[in-house]
DNA sequence: CTATATTAGTTAGGAACCGAACTAGTTAAT
DNA sequence: ATTAACTAGTTCGGTTCCTAACTAATATAG
C-alpha cells in the first residue's frame, strides 16, 4: 500500500516515449508532432467524425482538440465540414494527402513498439497491456462520477 | 507484433491521471500543480541538489526544470543557492513551509494510488510496476545512444 | 409556442513540456 | 598559460494540454 510509484513511472514513460516517437517521426520525414499523430490515428480508424466523438476516443478535452485541429487544418491535413443533420456539429475529414501518410505512420509505430517492448515475451506484453487497460478504466470510472 | 497500443494507453493514463491528481491536490488545499509536485517530491527525497541531478531524477529537460523552478521559487517553495565549490552549479533548497507540505502530499499520493490500482491484488501491482520499469529502462537505454 | 436546459465548438489565459541557441564557469591539452 | 572543449543553467519560441467562460444550435417542458 505504501511506496507505490505507478503514476510516476507512467509519467516518465510518457515523456520519454514522446521524445523518442517524435524523433522517429522526424527521421521518417513525417512532419507531424506526436499530439497531432494521436488525432490522425483516431481519424484513420474512423473518418468524418464530429469533434465530440474524438474527445471520447482520445480522452482529450474539446478545447485541446479544437486547437490541435486548427494546426492540422492549417497544415492541410484535415478539413472541417459542418454537419447537415445537426448544425452544431463539425465533422473532421482527412484530406487525400493525409490518407497516404497512414502507412508510414504505421511503420513508425511498429518501430516504436519494438523499442518499447524490447526483451518482452508476447504473453508479457498481453499481460502488461491488460494491466494498463485496467488502470485506464479505473481512472475513467473515477472521472465519470 | 502488429496491433500494440501500449504507448497510447500510457499517454491516456498519463493525461487522465494528471487531471485526477490535480483535482485531489486542489481538494486538499495544496496549491501546487502536478508538475511542481513532481519536482518537490524529488527534493523531499534529497534536498539541496543541483539542477543537473534533478534532470536525472525527473527525466525532465533542464530547460523545463529551469522554468518550473522559477515558478516554485516565486511561489516561495524553493530557494536557489549558488554552489561554492563549483560556481556553475545552482543548488535547490526547500523552504521551511514546503517541508511541512510533505505529509499532505503523501496523503494525496496514497489516495491517488488507491484510485489507480482499484481492484488490483498486491502481487499484480508488483508485477505491473516491474513491467513499467522495464519499459522505462528500454526507453532510457534507447535515448542514451 | 416560448422559455429553459442541454449539447457542440470556440476562445482566452495559463501550465507543463520540448529543442536550439545562448552565457558563464571549469577542465584539459598543448 | 592560453586556448579549446566541456558542463551547468538560462532564455526563447513553439507545442500540447488544461479550466472556465463564451456563442450558437437543438431538445425539452410547461
Amino acid at each position: 500500500m505504501s511506496q507505490r510509484s505507478g503514476g510516476f513511472l507512467v509519467t516518465q514513460i510518457h515523456h520519454l516515449g514522446r521524445r523518442v516517437f517524435s524523433e522517429l517521426l522526424k527521421e521518417r520525414g513525417l512532419e507531424i508532432g506526436p499530439g497531432q499523430g494521436r488525432i490522425l490515428f483516431a481519424l484513420w480508424q474512423e473518418d468524418g467524425v464530429p469533434i465530440n466523438k474524438l474527445t471520447k476516443k482520445t480522452l482529450l478535452r474539446k478545447s485541446t482538440l479544437s486547437e490541435l485541429l486548427d494546426s492540422l487544418e492549417s497544415a492541410g491535413y484535415v478539413r472541417r465540414v459542418q454537419s447537415k443533420e445537426d448544425k452544431r456539429k463539425v465533422l473532421i475529414k482527412l484530406t487525400e494527402t493525409t490518407r497516404q501518410m497512414l502507412n508510414v505512420y504505421i511503420e513508425v509505430s511498429k518501430e516504436m513498439t519494438k523499442i518499447f517492448y524490447k526483451g518482452f515475451q508476447h504473453e508479457e506484453i498481453d499481460q502488461f497491456e491488460a494491466y494498463l487497460q485496467r488502470v485506464l478504466d479505473n481512472l475513467v470510472k473515477h472521472e465519470e462520477q
